[in-house]
DNA sequence: CGTCAAGTTGACTAATCTCAAAGAGCGTGG
DNA sequence: CCACGCTCTTTGAGATTAGTCAACTTGACG
């Protein structure tokens, strides 16, 4: 197998290192360690331009000239702590994030205080999609490690979307495969087992790992198993027994939060009947 | 109560008498069979300005001139029996389309041809923005009953919203308001109880109709129990069990589709302990 | 090295599914 | 206008998955 070739993604949270390669300017996170911290405009020159992950949260086709006004209105590289919120539920919808290093986890909370974890995002994702038709945020997001987001100031990304067409349509798309990817996961709760429900989602970290050229089997799990639990609608014990059957079965081998992935096609053999498995 | 002032929606299916006097112009079904048929630009002066779900489905704030404009690329009014299809999945995505009259329910097929309801669609209501970033589209839209649709064509309305401001703005909106439901629907699949999940629909639909100008409270079911349990995840002697359930508890009364919510605040109570419902 | 949070494991329980069969409703054609 | 056949719906009994409760283990960190 060649998958020693890839970077390893699982050092310890927060560290920088996953970016370093990446990002040619200096924007990772080491810089400071002030959660409140931004790039403004100028003072460092980070550049979507030089970013890695511009092809997953940019426009493709968008040109040079469209990337600086859109790194005009972006504000760059705000660090976040683990266990920091980028926003809460309720509170004034602002902006939409990308996510530029580590991971967040979206949630809501019930009346009786009860956490519902409604996503997970990798660096290249856009958190606040789910936002956009109200004044508040309708979940919270927070940062399940050291992370770093990009700040898209809506009002303003909205008249630059109406000048950039390319813009406006990539938007659109992102919003869709939101939709769709939401829609994917009401299936999997609705038809599968835990064992399913847990392998679709080992299958989509794979899958998003890959994307950004890291291992897709062997990486570290960003989230603990009480939130997979809760995000995939099953019991922690649940989850629990399922790695460890997993783990028996030769299918994976799970350490802690360190998961490899010893039989990809059987991962994606059980998910075979079905419509479609998380992304 | 006051309910019995609405105007009832519970004929049988495909009668048009539902918008009759809704829309003044005589773009109601009636005029023709043809599934096929659709109102070209000029023949049947069908107009958004006198759709009653205007409200619904286009921007508050677009003004009289962009209406024209939007209505120049609006097919509007094409019939669809009940069964047939509004598009397939897999076929090439060209347009969204507004629900005028009828219900829609939308689907997936698994490998083994086992179908997944993925949505159900009323008046007002858009389907397709789930297809907006892959060529295809990603679900299958069949009517439940004999119903009526306006084709938005998806490349002349992205031309459109980059001129018009509020029409982009609702379109973002209309999309995260998707993402929302679709979140909100994953939330009650992985958490709730066959009992809840069912109230839950009942409540949307109660909404959805109440949105409509029609009894919140006495309605007809346009799905079968079968997609019912399909969509929410449950097996169909599971939906029939809790309507009985529900019968006998004088919660509602159910006769075969009909439905009478007998106790509205007590439906909502059974929800109160989540983060939300269905919209 | 002690503490606390996270993860694992076992035994029991409960909700929902499956299988099976009967009953009701609706459209079609005679 | 009614009978037939189809689909939809209901109901019962038993099987099974996942949840709950409780105890124990592991690991991180000061």
């Amino acid at each position: 197998m060649s998958d020693n070739n890839y970077s390893t993604n699982n050092q310890h949270q927060g560290n920088d290192k996953l970016f370093s390669t990446e990002n040619s300017t200096q924007n990772s996170e080491p810089v400071s360690q002030n959660s409140d911290k931004r790039c403004s405009k100028g003072l460092l020159p980070s550049s979507c331009n030089t970013c890695s992950l511009s092809n997953l949260c940019l426009p493709i086709a968008v040109t040079q000239n469209d990337i600086s006004q859109l790194e005009d209105i972006i504000k760059q590289g705000k660090i976040i702590d683990r266990g920091e919120h980028i926003f809460s539920e309720h509170t004034p919808f602002r902006s939409c994030f990308a996510v530029r290093s580590g991971s967040i986890k979206t949630y809501v909370v019930s009346e009786e205080g009860e956490e519902q974890v409604t996503g997970f995002y990798l660096p290249g994702e856009i958190i606040g999609m789910d936002s956009m038709n109200t004044d508040a945020y309708s979940c919270s997001a927070k940062a399940l490690e050291k992370s770093s987001v990009c700040e898209i100031p809506f009002d303003r990304f909205e008249t630059l979307a109406t000048q950039i067409p390319t813009l406006q349509h990539h938007f659109f798309q992102l919003m869709s495969k939101e939709i769709k990817e939401s829609r994917q996961l009401s299936m999997l709760l609705s038809k599968n087992t835990a064992e399913e429900r847990i392998a679709s989602l080992l299958l989509s970290l794979s899958e998003r790992f890959k994307r950004r050229k890291l291992s897709p089997t062997q990486f570290r799990l960003p989230m603990p198993r009480n939130d997979i639990g809760n995000y995939l609608g099953l019991a922690v014990e649940t989850v629990s027994r399922v790695f460890t059957r997993f783990q028996k079965s030769g299918l994976i081998t799970v350490q802690g939060r360190e998961v490899t992935i010893n039989d990809l096609d059987k991962l994606k053999d059980m998910l075979k009947h079905q419509t479609k498995c998380l992304s």
